[in-house]
DNA sequence: AAACATGATGGAATCGTTTCCATGAAGGTC
DNA sequence: GACCTTCATGGAAACGATTCCATCATGTTT
């Protein structure tokens, strides 16, 4: 038995002390048939040498790494958190180890990322994209198995996505504000909205409102762009009555902006939020929101992906709940 | 040439393309000496072929992964999301992929992710650290290069760390809240927290405050744990004045408890929390808080374990901030 | 002109696993 | 007892890169 050094026990080391064969202690430890005997033979060199397998000697041989890749436009999010919270665990309890890229919503960063991927061999990839479809052309003719998760380049069917209800989430709040007798209400929107946009829309022409495109913006991942879009609306259309804010950083500046501009909540303006995150209480008023399941959304998404069925699937659907606090009265 | 099938594209296809040996590719490839000649053919098939190294062959030979493990009690805490975020877009900035754990502060499952990190033959992770000195050893002896960032397990000081200076922190805090009059001061901690602890018993005694050890609790990670621990701090000892919160989860659940007692703030209790957090300003009244820079420990943690002197190295420690808006007041 | 230094080059070994295949022993059937 | 099936077993070939080393051509020195 070598002992000088820093010598990384193999499997061969193993199957010496065990006076056998490198396939047998493969098979042994991989679950295949071996008589109980030589098993335990096995099973007892390993443990007494401290062996682990290198996962790169078997990745290569096997040509797949088994991990998972996650791709969220901004960790810092607590939506995106949330998210990965859920891949987390669920990548967990199978064992697996997890990758993680940022993209801040950068379609140049996400193809460079998944590029990284791609060399790393990774199988899964979890991702909230920004790219256009064309960007997940390669990952996927590489073979790689991918989930969309919160939202879908437009265009790409071929691959499963994990959502929430965003089309009934957009129309209940709208249905709401409207029923307090707010017509003129804001969408204050965020890169890849373009589902809940068109539900917008939808919704305002089911219930007679007229659009008025001013009172659509959109504002980068960034907080300082949300805030420069929210406060933008607010001072170029004081007539505005509500604000639907699509996203937790979105509803932070939109409070923001008005508390700067002296605007009260609820009475000057009703505000609600896509995503009930921690401090929607804390707030005064307390934010009404549609919250997410942001938590199984991530969840969901790495289940689909470790199954082998992950390439044909429907998507999965999950459904929003409007949380009536207090941020939103009747129109002024 | 081989066009048939799902077939890698492998550094011998590029040799064979540009009618050379694969040690050449290799070099070329790889920045080494080449003729210019031979170069440009090289990189010409490369290209042509659309040929990318597979990490896995490179790895094994090198036996070494080359990217950063990265591990966090709770990846839903913003605190540790502006921490992940640090990392990540310095690990970018090399092209090094991350791969992410979360503990839930739990030493078990950081000893298991420890593990699977040494299967993938990960061989540098930033950690805050949950679990105690030993449960370290395995992967120091296995040659890891190792970075603590936020905190770091009692006794492991041969592993560098990246934190902020809680002394100084809470110091400030505790001598603006007695500054303020306030002497029945709680501190409401997290696990793992013993440096702050001690600061704020080192403080109490500089300033001539006798420590009540009623008014020291320590909530486990998780959010109904420390709204327990608030609740019950408030409930249990009505005559505290002020309270010091050990992190943005132990802070919202401090203002969610008062806010459930009828505690005003900052007329009937005062609250300092650590972390700064977007929030904080949306609050009402907003938070006064010790703005800790995460995402720059994130980075300098990177940064430092992608150094080769990164074994031997002194502490990094970061300045914290007192941020004073509107939670605190003259003592009752 | 012979000896030598330099530099480009390709073959082959290597990393640690899985897996294919050949071998041989044991047991069952006619 | 010959034959076939079943099963455990170990040697060796992959996987895709890097890197050692021998070879060979070229240019330099004496």
């Amino acid at each position: 038995m070598k002992v000088s050094g820093h010598h990384r026990i193999t499997i061969k080391d193993v199957a010496a002390a065990a006076g056998v064969g490198v396939a047998t202690v493969s098979r042994v430890l991989s679950g295949g048939s071996a008589s109980p005997e030589t098993r335990e033979r096995v099973l007892a060199a390993a443990a007494r040498l401290d062996y682990r397998p290198s996962a790169l000697g078997r990745n290569l041989r096997q040509r797949r790494t088994g991990g998972i890749a996650l791709l969220v436009p901004d960790i810092t999010d607590t939506f995106y958190g949330r998210l990965t919270e859920g891949v987390l665990s669920c990548a967990r309890s199978a064992g697996e180890p997890v990758m993680i890229g940022a993209t801040g919503d950068d379609p140049e960063l996400e193809a460079e990322l998944i590029g990284t991927f791609l060399e790393q061999s990774v199988d899964r990839v979890i991702a909230v994209p920004c790219g256009d479809a064309d960007t997940w052309t390669p990952a996927l003719r590489a073979g790689l198995t991918v989930v969309f998760a919160h939202r879908r380049p437009p265009g790409r069917d071929d691959v499963p996505a994990v959502l929430s209800d965003d089309r009934l989430g957009v129309r209940t709040a709208v249905e709401y504000l409207a029923g307090l007798g707010h017509r003129r209400i804001a969408y204050l929107g965020g890169p890849g909205q373009g589902p809940r946009l068109r539900a917008f829309r939808d919704t305002l022409a089911a219930l007679g409102i007229t659009l008025d495109d001013e009172l659509v913006v959109s504002a980068r991942a960034a907080r300082d762009s949300a805030y420069a879009a929210a406060s933008g609306l607010f001072q170029h259309r004081p007539d505005l009555t509500a604000v639907l804010a699509g996203g937790n950083v979105l509803g932070e500046a939109a409070v923001l902006a008005a508390r700067e501009l002296d605007l009260r909540l609820p009475r000057d303006v009703s505000i609600v939020m896509f995503d009930d995150v921690p401090w929607a209480e804390l707030c005064s008023p307390p934010l009404t929101v549609i919250a997410q399941p942001a938590q199984d959304i991530g969840y969901r998404a790495a289940e689909l992906v470790m199954r082998e069925s992950a390439r044909r699937t429907r998507d999965t659907v999950l459904p929003t709940e409007l949380l009536v606090r207090g941020s939103c009265g009747p129109r002024r």
